[in-house]
DNA sequence: CGAATAATGATATATTGTAACCTTCGCCGA
DNA sequence: TCGGCGAAGGTTACAATATATCATTATTCG
């Protein structure tokens, strides 16, 4: 498993750090995770994977078909957006927020993790934690029930310190 | 807090019963609480809550206006069963299960939890678990992390053992 | 090049969720 | 008793999210 940042523990807590990645970098590493899955890196999929990693919140399928219809002059319907959607989700690229209906960018593409989503009411924003002991505990609490192929979700709807 | 079982502690892990409730006696306890929240059991509520409880799976709001406008003889509008299903969530009778956009009778109107759903691919079925040290701790994350008003939902997508 | 495959476009439709306004009915005080 | 108020539900319209199908264009690869 490639890793990108170091390891340590605190308080019992494993933690990693990653890299911050921006705008060309991050277009670098998404153009480079979707290729080594075997899929192609078209213009379509970079203009798509960039409107969302610009975007400050998660954005809806709709919200992207028309930022990118804007950017490209032309009109791109939805459902040109959600395949693209689901490719990344599938290929980590992209996450989809369940509770917002709503999609962000992976800052990692290349780190696999199960991560929480703390999305604020008010602002819509959303924070992204990685916390692998949590996540492995839900995993673990799944798999003692008899489920397999474990997708979990972990988020948490509320408010957001700047908008207390 | 009322608490309608017993608690006790197994390999670390709080855990409590609770009673199986079953048709009538479910009933009862969902207007009792209901009451207790200053809001009416109406006959509409007393079957929109029946139906939920009856289905085996998380029903959307559409699958219940059905079955509701079947048993009524006349047509129950969806957004009439989406106002209550909203007070039946706000008042603990029900859940949503956000990444199914679907709903759930609670079993145990009067005790409180965050809970774990476990839903899956195959049959659509949602077990439900309970585990406060699990939720405790996403609590926690969140709230280190400055949020308030904290909704956590943990849920796991996967595939249940029966159909595996 | 040319066939096969992958990606995207266009269109239609299904599903999920809200908004606005109206009617009914029970309750409560004058 | 009457009148009015508020809660619940009805009706209609519409918005937002998501999928299905088939046609067209682009890429890959022999």
């Amino acid at each position: 498993m490639p890793f990108d940042g170091k390891a340590f523990i605190i308080g019992g807590m494993a933690l990693h750090h990653h890299h911050e990645r921006g705008g060309e970098d991050l277009l670098k590493a998404a153009k480079a995770t979707l290729q080594k899955a075997g899929e192609q890196w078209t213009d379509m999929r970079a203009v798509i994977f960039d409107v969302l990693a610009e975007h400050s919140k998660p954005a809806s399928a709709y919200d992207i078909a028309d930022l990118v219809s804007r950017r490209r002059g032309k009109r791109v319907a939805p459902n040109s957006v959600y395949r693209i959607l689901d490719l990344f989700v599938t290929t980590n690229l992209a996450r989809r927020v369940e509770s917002a209906n709503a999609y962000v960018a992976n800052s990692h593409p290349g780190c696999l993790h199960d991560c929480i989503f703390l999305i604020c009411d008010e602002c819509g924003i959303a924070t992204h934690l990685d916390n692998d002991d949590l996540s492995a505990s839900v995993r673990e609490a799944a798999q003692v029930a008899g489920f397999v192929n474990l997708r979990p979700m972990i988020e948490v709807r509320g408010k957001c310190s700047n908008c207390d």
